[in-house]
DNA sequence: AATGAATGAGTGTTCATTCAT
DNA sequence: CATGAATGAACACTCATTCAT
């Protein structure tokens, strides 16, 4: 058998490997929804087997721990702000914003993106976040997600301190300032999805809401914006 | 019957009902350290009673269900937003606000109020509110909390209509408005409290935050702001 | 004191017996029914104490656990039926049954006298009898209860013994005679009861099936009726 | 998708099948042991676990509930009455029965065929319909066996009408006549076996037993017996 | 003699996790 | 690799019983 096959070795590994990748991702969206809709205590590994139709051991197989699972649901979500933070950051270096509101804009969408293309990872992540519920994660999970959410927040740091070095910005503290943003960002983002228990329309209500967020913070951070334009809404 | 009685009966019914009255703060105040540490559904009875000094059977002769329990931590806090929300209402009814500023202040003031009396409660229901873990508890409990959030931003609303109809605020939808100061308030507490797991420090650095949090939203809101005002900060 | 009210004493002891004996039936009353209502098993001392309207350690003060409770309601039930079988005997005896007919009639009659004055204790004892559930109460309560029926399952078969030495009933084995009598009128009555969830018109069914077994039981024992003889009863 | 499987598939599959059919029968063995020494209410899951030799998840992973494993108890043997009597009635409708006696012999048979081959379960079953233990079932679980006692009593009545046409029984009303037999049938058993706390010689001594409550019945109720006169009833 | 308050020992049920196959 | 079956450890809630007053 193995002499036949000798060649076809390679594509087969291949395909395993693929198949792999599915399995592993389709646990996740399982996961995802589940524990979304659950909650964390209250989603069960029994539940999440059936969503991804396979048995509970093969979960096991490719996460060793529930948490782990969990863990692995949230560490996407905090790479993505990350990522969107790191090319603000790249785009103010190489001077490219002309206009304070243009970068406050950019920061905010980088915190909004994550939760737009997975909203219901984005909100576990401020789940765990503010549920210390990492104290229930053994040590090593908590650094790790520690981590991802410090690197972050020093992301986050950098970019208002070069918008204020470069005169985008007026000068605020950026520990405050940044935390003011973020917090405003993830606070809206919550309280319009609590006041929807039907889905519908919540997105287009979350749009509007984080339009005016976005215009409050231009309007009283943007250097370049000093007077006031504001408009008025439905 | 209860004027007729003998002195000494008075004397040692009130002793009771004040013990009967120390007994439930005392369950109350366990019952909000461990909710606040393990999360709801990881808070057990058993570790409640624990801290409490008390036995299990005792806690369930003061409350009826754990979340029964879990409810008179939380309706407090929200009651406490809404009677602080009403007074901001009445000074505003009564003519009493000069500057937008001020109103502004106050209504952060009024969310803010319960979080600095009763940190932790304040937090739970937060919690409990932005985690959607209500579908945990039973239908009466979701609702009594629904109808305790939906009056607060109502009142809120209300304010920052009669603000704007003042010519005190500028011109918002104020469904959005509202939810905007609201998700920042509660969003930036979240986020302080996070960010410490060493409570030390934490009231300060919440404070500095807020106080930008509120110079960010003066400076966009009031109507008698229209010039630039922006300090900094440590 | 004791010497202004020396000659009182006799009546205030009087009354106070008194108080007690009545407290102590209000107390069974309430047992009786609450018993009855959830079983034995689901009866809870609160809801005794609840429906005699007093406190729970006010039945302990009386009844030193909730066996005893319970035993000292089969008791008289027991008792009961003794002494209606006595009556039977002794009149036997004395030659007074010129008919079987009689005599089978009065057997009949001394074992559902108990249910008609108190049916419930009397479903309650043959609960207990045929739940085994004397396993549950301790070993003396066990006795006492044992010891009570075989005294009635003892005088059942004298009678019977009686009635056939005296030509009144023809000859069977007096020991399986016995049984199917007494099975018999039990296993009616429980019959009865289970199919009447509504009380209503039970009475009237009972008394009309009862009347059934009679006269079979009269048509196929008395030895005075190889023929015809149905009768009508109260 | 079975018929294509491989060979060890299927047997593998057989195998499963019949472990786990022999694990639910195991089950069912120790339960009924333990409700049975125990009466409902005081049988633990624990206790049927511990006699069954496996732990109590393993018996929720077969029954989801303490009802429903109860229930599956009582079935079969409500059951089996019905299909003793059902046959019993197929014999008479296609005149089978030339004498009463043979027609009465078979209907105390059938009732007492399922005491015979699983004496524990109709113990638990009359222990259940006549203690109005169904008070303490889910409101499914109650009418459920509501109903097939229901069932049972009309095939019962059906059997005696059909007798009494044909002449093979004295007139008696159905009603009640079905309820004497039955009760008697039940009380005689319940009454041997509460007498009987020791084993022993308890069969031979019901059959005893019911064989005089048979002669009794065939004698005052079968049409071709010595007398013959009664009424009938509504 | 009676009570309000407390408690120890369960009860049914659930769930993350592990084996044998 | 995947599965059916099993389990240990909890957890909310209950109840007979006992004090201190």
């Amino acid at each position: 058998m193995q002499t036949v096959e000798a060649h076809s070795e390679t594509a087969s590994r291949r395909r395993r490997r693929r198949e792999r990748e599915e399995r592993i991702q389709s646990i996740l969206r399982a996961a995802q929804k589940v524990f979304f809709t659950r909650g964390y205590a209250r989603a069960t590994m029994d539940e999440i087997a059936l969503v991804a139709e396979i048995t509970k051991p093969t979960i096991y197989a490719y996460f060793p721990t529930k948490d782990d699972l969990f863990l692995s649901l949230m560490l996407p979500v905090i790479d993505d702000i990350g990522v969107q933070l790191s090319q603000v950051e790249e785009r103010l270096d190489s001077g490219r914003y002309r206009a304070g509101g243009e970068l406050i804009r950019d920061i905010l969408g980088a915190l909004v993106h994550s939760y737009t293309i997975a909203p219901e990872a984005f909100k576990l992540v401020q789940l765990v976040q503010q549920t210390k519920m990492l104290t229930e994660f053994g040590e090593s999970t908590r650094r790790t997600l520690d981590e991802g959410g410090r690197r972050n927040f020093e992301s986050m740091r950098r970019i208002l301190k070069g918008g204020i070095n470069r005169g985008l910005i007026r000068p605020f503290g950026v520990y405050e300032l940044g935390d003011v943003i973020w917090g405003s960002a993830v606070g809206v983002i919550q309280l319009e999805e609590i006041k929807s228990t039907e889905a519908a329309a919540t997105l287009d209500r979350l749009r509007a809401t984080l339009q005016v967020a976005e215009q409050i913070l231009v309007h009283a951070l943007a250097a370049d914006a000093p007077g006031a334009e504001v408009q008025d809404e439905t």
